[in-house]
DNA sequence: CATTAGAATGTTAACGTTAACACAAGTATA
DNA sequence: TATACTTGTGTTAACGTTAACATTCTAATG
């Protein structure tokens, strides 16, 4: 911020008062067109841009909005952030963009300074290692509207944008039985986030339905990355043969694809020796050594969908709190079984 | 922004001024060990948080710097943006995130507004259709401090971090050159964009220094996308068997990816029929069919040093105004014909 | 004991804008 | 012609904070 040009100095170079300046460039009414035109004129000649940040002081309202990412470089999220991006500018807003990298510290921080900067709203994603919800709670009660988006805090008072998880588990889950696998794996994510959780849930839920078993050696933590998931199957392949389960359903892509690298370094095939699917429909998926069937997460319609639910709160202090679910498809390549090079060989859909 | 605790509150509520609340929250000398702790502890109860924007008025400074990105979803950005926001982070900054998706209309819009909202700099990309760089001099002649990344606009007065574009292409070409091929096509992207521009010129340059030449019907525009690699390649695939290149250096991995798709469904190898190499180093480019050949461009370091500059220019009004190059690597795989089957074949390095 | 330096606190104005009201001059209504 | 609206404009105060100066009080100095 430097030596500005400012209402005043147009005002005095036209003789008028500053009240007509700040009329005569908002559009009000009752300012002859005449008048009207001089300060545009002047103003353009000048170079004036005004100052959105006194206009935010008097009209308490900045035009701004906060949207914490936990973590930009996991594929999903540019294009969450590109959504919420265009639906804020079509709307007249603009985006405060901070990053947690997985911190409950860091996002702590970021809520606080974009609260200190007024923000007229905030779109939240809980980073991993949150542990209390506490601290959402206050910033809620204190009046700033919050909408969770993918991974959602429940119980605290905001409305929440997220995918089908538990369905979409259940889903891919069950596609796997269709095709007669029985001693499925789940490589899990089992911290705090909702996400993992429900993913585990939609897993249990499809193999009860169809009286399987829950092998508990076959249900291994993995995180999040390529490296998890690499670990973990390994973990699973260090059993005697016996033991390896048919097929394996993974929390997310990149656990997918570190599990795939895993099996195919023991020299074993996939899908024939092992099976694997995925979720996420991470940009890499179709080119993997076997192309990974997953399930696609709509990142454009989540973004567009929770900015929309944030400016409805913005806007009307009785929108109702919302948990909206987006649903998710199905997408089948070779991973899973269903086709083999490249003819589709089962009737599984 | 709504009612929120004020001040002036913690004051009334203890009896003092307003700028003893001040002082002692901002940690300044000259207030009673005693009184400070008053009012911390009221502030604290109170639930008061500082309101931001007032303070940038008086102090005409916001602590927040704006961003433009052409178009997130390009691999590269989310990590140069990751970097940008980290650095940020660290120097207690943060950023306005604004996204032009390649249009000059919407990147003018941004910049405006991020003025308006008197961000203390700004870093810019330029979108792929700007045509005039006045509205950039207007903006740095009024004394806002900007950065060009990635993608500069030169003779603007404004400082420049970039990477070695020009000799990223020569290094490239020339891996290509000891290979023993002669026949080199070049997929361009020859659009305002400084970026294209000098990866051309570094092809050419490498192709002259070798006295190889330049056949006019293979340098081909490509644009900065699969579908574009594709189309360009098509083009060159539809000229008689005897013009076929023997290999293809392309603007960028993505260019380089379409390119690919479109030889292997004439039926062609890569790279024993054509050989092809990218700039980039895409997330996807080592899980292409034929793992690609291309240069790594370092988005992290790129991100941090163009902020690092605009922090200067922010906090030193001397700062000189330079042009950053940063250099790269070349990253060897499969498609130039390195190595078959996993093994290297030849003695190019 | 008067003087003075320093510490703690208060007062005023400013940052750049807009809302709310006030006012003057012109126009329509009764 | 008097009265009431309408139109264009100005004045004052406010938004929440801090800088700069002013004041009060305390404790140390000679």
């Amino acid at each position: 911020m430097s030596r500005r040009v400012t209402a005043k100095m147009i005002a005095d170079e036209l003789g008028v008062s500053v009240m007509t300046v700040s009329r005569a460039l908002n559009n009000r009414p009752n300012v002859d067109e005449k008048t009207r035109e001089l300060i545009v004129n002047m103003a353009q000649k000048l170079g004036y841009i005004p100052n959105h940040v006194a206009k935010s002081l008097v009209l308490k309202k900045t035009h701004t909005i906060g949207v914490v990412v936990p973590e930009i470089s996991i594929s999903f999220f540019p294009d969450v952030i590109k959504a919420i991006e265009e639906t804020a500018y079509g709307a007249g807003y603009q985006i405060i963009l901070t990053h947690s990298s997985e911190s409950m510290e860091r996002e702590t921080y970021a809520i606080q300074t974009l609260a200190s900067k007024r923000v007229d709203g905030m779109l939240l994603c809980t980073a991993a290692d949150v542990k209390s919800y506490e601290f959402y709670k206050q910033i809620i009660r204190s009046g700033l509207p919050v909408v969770f988006y993918d991974r959602c805090a429940f119980g605290v008072g905001a409305s929440c944008v997220r995918i089908n998880d538990e369905q979409s588990a259940e889903t891919i889950t069950n596609h796997l039985i269709k095709h007669g696998y029985k001693k499925i794996a789940h490589l899990a994510s089992l911290n705090s986030l909702s996400v993992g959780q429900s993913r585990f849930t939609g897993f249990k839920k499809a193999m009860q339905e169809s009286h399987l078993p829950l092998i508990d050696d076959l249900i291994v933590e993995a995180g999040f990355d390529e490296a998890g998931g690499y670990k973990a199957m390994l973990q699973i392949l260090n059993y005697s043969r016996e033991e390896y389960p048919n097929a394996v359903m993974t929390v997310n892509d990149p656990v997918a694809f570190g599990a795939m690298q895993a099996i195919l370094e023991r020299g074993l095939r996939v899908p024939e020796d092992i099976a694997i699917v995925g979720i996420v429909d991470d940009i890499r998926a179709e080119l993997m050594p076997s192309p990974l069937t997953t399930i696609r997460q709509p990142a454009h319609d989540l973004g567009v969908r929770a900015l929309q639910k944030l400016l409805a709160h913005i806007e009307n202090k009785n929108e109702p709190v919302e948990d909206i679910v987006i649903d998710t498809e199905i997408v089948i390549r070779e991973s899973c079984g269903c086709f083999n090079r490249g003819k589709k060989i089962d009737g599984a859909s």
